[in-house]
DNA sequence: ATTTACGCATTTTTT
DNA sequence: ATGCGTAAAT
């Protein structure tokens, strides 16, 4: 690129018959078919397209669709190229979902709008073009949070500050939340820059930020905030940026931060046609930087600015919005929005209260179990659960049920550390200079080089200004090292070199294959022999079969480091679980919310961090989650949870008693019927029971009307005492012996200790005893 | 240098 | 309860 300034380059380009402008403007003279089907505040909020707009897009109203149209409506008008329109998402699943539905409603791929991205993509590519302005050369190399915090250790162990006291996670949290709020060193407020490490703090964060620059680097919060000090120093710079934006998108705002905002604030400042879309009730990313603010100051910030409130819900029955709507009417600070549908009534949520969370998890089951009995597919149903932990228990049971289930959310696939691993290797190979993924890996697997080596290699490559693994090919000429460690490091330099001529000649796939062969990497995981070695080997494989999707390693490698995911096609009949936060912009027709009580939901930490606006928070959360089901949100709450590893008594959440009586329906759960008096009885039946909430006329109300609920004879799942299966033997021979060696997918391997019908007690290696069905182990 | 043992914390998660 | 990370033992 001659000029990076020269932004213009293709725009001056015709558009191609058959192009996307082309085809769009047909469509526009053909008569707008893209409007058809909008409603008229939908519609309003795609044809204002001049000056600032603000979208209040209510869960489940259409709002993917209002900015798609809008892009669709501002090509289709000529209004703009598709390269003059900046759209701008948080997720790269947000971005390429929009790419597809726009290249839809346009007939063709949307390869032609080179700014429809993530704040981070987009923030890259401005980078990439101007990175000598602010110190980095254009291949800078994007850090990962690994690679982050263990340079940050380096910078905290070289300033000699106590480790233990002063984590490298906790200064990175730090840094984090400064660069969010788009503070650079010299602008973070003293107070907090000598919160940390005694003061120390800000002088971290200057010796961070300098060790990027060296090492040619940027972490996730350097792509934007480098944006931003590139258009505060270089004005020809963000003027030509201006200038080409046209027309500003932008996916839910009340997510965005302070660096974030300021971006675009700057950009807008030029045409000042940009479009927000958000939902303040949806706001549940406060704890890391989103300030719900920006939204509700929007008409503040562009004056004259059109609001257009989305309010009919497409997505939920009569009930749920009602329930939904009146637990958030509860907050206070919000724009408000009251959703409605033509839809039915449809059915009550509904409340169960369990004794404690083995019995809310049983219920779970039993519910799913008889809804699939009518005909429901596991795919439309989603477990929503507050916090991570609580999925164990709900896991625990749907293995015990052979129900087929998925987790989302989770490590990551490029977060795996055989994936971060593996790219390492490629990292270095494909860039020698690139020392945090040299450390990386240096000693995976091991190679009997320990700290003191490394340390070596280090102080060598420092004095002489050279990377680590150039340090490395010149130390082993010497007699410096021990022969051990000279011995392992030359083999591995060796194995560098070699690995280097061949990214020339060779995919990017089968090189990675032979690096991982070569390097031993592979067979550190086969000759471990636990419960996940196998499922790494298949990632790595997985890894390896997508590569080749990439023009080159360099091309894979940067989608890598912007896209920490990776597309999966698994369309399996299961339950999803995942946590209320991973469910946002997701919809079941089933959704299922347990754990609403103190301390869980709303969470205790949330309270005591953030107070009020923490609660609200947590309520926006509720609405959330309430807001998935499109025809049945069951809520319960435990009379008794275990809590790290302990049993405590809880009360149900406040939330519960804002809810709108006339709109829930209560469950008497079943008592359990392994024969415990009273064991699941529910609370309801107490009374109101330690000072909770449950003694408002509402509640009582409600409970006197609920209808003690006769033991469902829909129920088909098997039997059970105690929670121990005790009628789904099949009297069949089982597959398997006693003895047999089997492996199990989530324990690991083991020995069969006894043979029930199709249940086997294994003893395995790891996770002791247990008693499985025979259909999730294999012969191992 | 690598293995084992003990102490400690433990919401939410994207890029 | 459990895992993770650092400290002591091999």
């Amino acid at each position: 690129m001659a000029d990076p300034l020269d932004l213009d380059d293709d725009l001056s380009y015709t558009p191609q018959a058959g192009g996307l402008a082309a085809r769009a403007q047909s469509a526009a003279r053909s008569n707008a078919a893209y409007l058809d089907g909008l409603n008229p505040e939908q519609r309003r909020a795609v044809e204002v397209i001049d000056g600032p707009v603000l979208v209040l897009a209510g869960a489940g109203t259409g709002k993917t669709r209002v900015l798609t149209t809008r892009i669709a409506h501002i090509i289709a008008t000529g209004s703009a190229y598709p390269s003059q329109i900046l759209a701008v998402t948080f997720t790269n699943k947000a971005s390429r979902e929009m790419k597809e539905r726009i290249g839809h409603m346009l007939g063709q791929v949307a390869e032609g709008m080179p700014w429809l991205g993530t704040f981070h993509a987009i923030g890259t590519k401005i980078l990439r073009r101007h990175a000598e302005l602010v110190g980095l050369k254009s291949d800078f190399t994007i850090l990962d949070t690994d690679d982050q915090i263990r340079l940050m250790r380096q910078v905290i162990r070289a300033e000699d500050i106590d480790e233990k006291r002063w984590p490298a996670r906790a200064l990175a949290s730090f840094i984090d939340g400064w660069k969010n709020r788009g503070l650079t060193p010299d602008k973070v407020p003293a107070g907090e820059a000598s919160a940390f490490a005694n003061g120390k703090g800000g002088k971290l964060y200057t010796l961070y930020q300098e060790r990027l620059k060296q090492l040619n680097a940027a972490d996730f919060g350097d792509l934007l905030l480098e944006n931003l000090r590139l258009f505060r120093e270089h004005p020809d710079v963000l003027q030509a940026y201006q200038e080409r934006f046209k027309y500003m998108l932008v996916d839910e705002y009340q997510d965005t931060n302070v660096a974030q905002y300021l971006w675009l604030r700057l950009l807008a400042q030029g045409r000042r046609n940009v479009a927000c879309v958000g939902d303040d009730d949806q706001s549940i990313y406060g704890w890391r930087g989103a300030e719900v603010d920006n939204i509700l100051r929007f008409e503040k910030d562009f004056p004259g600015a059109v609001v257009v409130r989305l309010e009919r819900n497409y997505r939920s029955t009569g009930h749920i919005l009602a329930t939904a709507g009146k637990l958030i009417a509860h907050n206070q600070g919000r724009l408000g929005k009251t959703l409605f549908t033509d839809d039915e009534e449809g059915e009550k949520p509904t409340l169960t209260g369990a004794w404690d969370s083995e019995e809310e998890a049983r219920l779970i089951g039993e519910e799913i179990e008889a809804l699939q009995h009518k005909g429901h597919s596991l795919a439309d149903m989603a477990i929503l659960v507050r916090i991570s932990a609580q999925m164990r228990e709900i896991e625990d049971r749907f293995v015990t049920l052979g129900l087929p289930y998925r987790v989302i959310g989770g490590p990551r696939f490029y977060e795996r550390a055989e994936i971060r691993d593996a790219l390492a290797y490629l990292r270095v190979v494909a860039n020698p200079t690139d020392d945090l993924a040299f450390e990386r890996i240096v000693n995976v697997p091991k190679r009997g080089l320990g700290d003191a080596t490394i340390e070596q290699v280090h102080l060598y490559a420092r004095k002489a200004q050279i990377p680590m693994l150039e340090a490395v090919r010149r130390l082993i000429e010497t007699d410096e090292l021990k022969p051990k460690p000279r011995g392992a490091l030359r083999e591995l330099a060796l194995s560098f070199g070699r690995w280097s001529t061949l990214i020339e000649t060779m995919k990017q796939g089968e090189l990675a294959e032979q690096i991982l062969e070569e390097s031993g990497y592979t067979d550190m995981w086969q000759k471990e022999r636990t419960a996940d070695s196998a499922g790494r080997l298949e990632n790595l494989k997985e890894l390896v079969r997508s590569m080749d999707e990439f023009p080159d390693l360099g091309a894979f490698l940067e989608h890598v480091s912007l896209v920490m995911e990776m597309t999966d096609n698994d369309t399996a009949e299961r339950v999803s679980i995942m946590t209320l936060h991973g469910a946002k912009g997701l919809e079941f027709d089933t959704v299922f919310l347990p754990g609403w009580e103190e301390g869980l939901f709303p969470n205790q930490r949330a309270l005591d961090e953030s107070g009020r606006a923490g609660l609200e928070e947590e309520r926006r959360l509720a609405y959330v989650g309430i807001t998935r089901a499109r025809r049945r949100a069951k809520l319960y709450f435990a009379s008794n949870r275990r809590i790290h590893g302990m049993w405590n008594a809880t009360t149900p959440s406040r939330f519960i008693d804002e809810l709108p009586p006339e709109h829930v329906e209560i469950i008497d759960a079943p008592a359990g019927f392994g024969g415990h008096g009273g064991y699941g009885r529910s609370r309801f039946d107490q009374g109101g029971f330690g000072g909770s909430s449950y003694s408002t006329p509402g509640w009582q109300r409600a409970q006197t009307q609920a209808q003690p609920k006769a033991q469902p004879a829909t129920r088909k799942g098997p039997m059970l005492i105690e929670g121990e299966l005790v009628a789904k033997s099949t009297g069949t021979a089982s597959n398997f012996n006693e003895g047999e060696r089997v492996f199990h997918i989530k324990f690991g391997y083991g020995a069969v200790a006894s043979v029930d019908g199709n249940k086997l007690t294994i003893d395995f290696e790891k996770a002791g005893r247990k008693m499985v069905l025979e259909n999730f182990v294999e012969r191992g």
